[in-house]
DNA sequence: CCGAGACTAGACAGACCTGTCTGCTATCGT
DNA sequence: ACGATAGCAGACAGGTCTGTCTAGTCTCGG
């Protein structure tokens, strides 16, 4: 078996790994293959012959923190039973997401920033606002609200305010403001 | 008199317009001191002479989209006279600006996300942010809102979201749901 | 034990980056 | 008329970027 412990990670994991910190924390454009092969502990080889070109290990990357994001905002979520505390959990998430020491934003947007349109970037990044807008819609759909999909379209701009302004403001105030904000349209849309 | 009509604008104007243009567009990390002096029909010389580096370049960029927004927008709410649609002006004018062609989101966000932290960008964004939030203080103030630091954190990340979501999803409807959101909020912040 | 597959180290090519420098030209105030 | 200022064109240096290639090492199934 392949998957069986292996003492070290493969050159593909530990790539991954290392270009999810310097890509997030620095930028796609910023960071050099150089970098992220030294701090991969990888020859430069094993890079192309696994991942083809650098525009495909950016994918990668974001392919990794897109599943990443599902599967820690879904288990965040399942503190919660009332559909309504589910749906403010959200921003509970992002809150702490954003308290932690690394946080630089949305990940999608930032690399879309420095990215030309039409790109595997902008790929990724339409998938993952669809998929945010997809939970916002089923999370207001199923605590009641009257017009799910006007609400999941309020709730995906206090969202995408909430993390901008965090980075911008090395706060992460913004995501209180942003819960606070959707626990009254919440209450509005739902009598 | 050195301001009279000159046939031609002077090299740093041209330079302030074309580094305008290809670093919003394309990125200030993406867009390389040539591509900016072939646009704007200037030797490399003179941008060195002027600005003295690409960091400095990017600076003024940054300063004169700055000045740029401060200026639209209060012009953009003179149209306007009850306190209240002052208010909400402010998303109507992002509004227009995010219908427009070329509309690829905030320029300071943009700038930060491939630049590292404490450079010249961070300086001009913040200064951007807080304009901002003044602005919006000054507004909820004047609209009569019982807690205008708080109506002002709201409409901040309402603003940050229209302005994010709009680029992303390339639809400028984002900046009307904010729009709606903020004249609930300020109904419900004034009696 | 042996051969295939995965990996490493590092040289190399060719492009592009910022920034400097030299030399030439045009304009303008005095 | 003349010097100063501003600007132009482009070569150049030194660094960094992506991507390719060679050659050697390690591991493991059969």
């Amino acid at each position: 078996m392949s998957v069986a412990s292996p003492r070290k990670a493969s050159a593909r994991d530990r790539l991954l790994a290392a270009a999810d910190e310097l890509f997030y924390a620095e930028g796609v454009h910023t960071v050099g293959i150089d970098r992220v092969i030294e701090r991969a502990g990888v020859a430069k080889a094993s890079l192309y012959s696994t991942f083809g070109s650098k525009d495909e290990l950016v994918r990668a990357y974001l392919e990794g923190r897109h599943e990443l994001r599902r599967t820690r905002l879904l288990a965040g979520l399942e503190r919660y039973d009332d559909p309504r505390d589910r749906l403010l959990g959200v921003f509970e998430v992002l809150g702490e997401l954003a308290g932690t020491p690394g946080f630089r934003g949305c990940a999608f947007y930032n690399a879309s920033a420095e990215s030309p349109a039409g790109g595997p970037v902008e790929e990724v990044a339409n998938a993952n606002r669809a998929w945010t807008k997809g939970l916002f819609y089923e999370l207001a759909l199923d605590a009641g609200a009257k017009d799910p999909v006007t609400l999941a379209d309020q709730l995906v701009v206090l969202y995408d305010g909430a993390s901008a302004g965090a980075r911008m403001d090395r706060n992460p105030q913004a995501a209180q403001t942003a819960r606070g904000v959707a626990a009254a349209l919440l209450a509005a849309a739902t009598f």
